[in-house]
DNA sequence: TCTTTGTCAAGAATTATTTTAAATTAGTGG
DNA sequence: CCACTAATTTAAAATAATTCTTGACAAAGA
């Protein structure tokens, strides 16, 4: 968290409650929370913090390299608080957003017909080890 | 588009003269066109289509196996009429979707960490080679 | 023909997100 | 520590995409 703060605050960024609020709450959070979850959460701690806040914090950490969005789900966006690339699994039964660390070659910066790449998405959908081992398939 | 509508009836998707001008509109299409695209242009010929029509069409389109749809931009779904699966560019400069067709070992269906996949998406994020040659590099 | 089933259009409703405008606060320099 | 200015927060309203609802209507079958 302090190190978070330090490279906010190298990067310019205001600090203010709310933001380090939100950031606190994404900190090691795997669970790819929407606007709306960090909403619903820090409304507990900070009563009157706004929705448009948390869409702000958030949208001023994603610039500073903070978090990353997720468009895995049409539905909403997502959050992942690791900036770093890497890919996401969809599970249609649980409707979690998993990560996956594995090596991918497409995922590296570069090139692709001519186009300059600066980021990479790679989302996969299906059913999750969980949910298959709790004996269903995710298609009822 | 003969071979569209076989198909579709082989499939038990009831065909009417609305699916069937969503479906011919899409055909051969590489534009990636978002819903409401595809109804604005429909409007001149269907006068009397509506939003909801499109919307359920596409749905039955992308259900039926004939089209994808593509979570590339937060701001809107747009549809693939190529159903098979190959990855795809973002130009943020001229905000088009772009196919890209190179092979990639990710694409293909099966399991990573013990999930059972049944879809993949690979979304890349640049300035496509049309912008870069007109010498803008997407950030202004 | 009567019934059943399913689609269509239009608009209302819903949901996620953004904008607005006024009040408050963070960061800076004295 | 105080004051100043630019930036942020807030609540509410506005927007935009998408879904739902309702009544009208059409095809298929008994």
């Amino acid at each position: 968290m302090e190190r978070v703060i330090e490279r906010l605050r190298k990067k310019d960024v205001v600090l203010t409650p709310q933001r380090l609020a939100v950031a606190e709450f994404l900190e090691g959070n795997t669970a790819h929370p929407t606007a709306d979850d960090v909403y619903r959460k820090l409304r507990r701690k900070y009563p009157t913090i706004s929705r448009a806040t948390v869409y702000t914090s958030l949208e001023v950490l994603r610039q500073a390299g903070e978090i990353q969005e997720l468009t895995i789900r049409k539905e909403e966006v997502c959050f992942d608080s690791d900036p770093t690339p890497h890919h996401h699994f969809f599970c249609r039964r649980c409707k979690r957003v998993l990560d996956v660390h594995i090596g991918c070659p497409v995922a590296r910066k570069g090139w692709v017909d001519g186009h300059k790449i600066d980021g990479v998405q790679v989302y996969f959908y299906g059913v999750c080890s969980r949910c298959l081992k709790s004996g269903r398939s995710g298609m009822e």
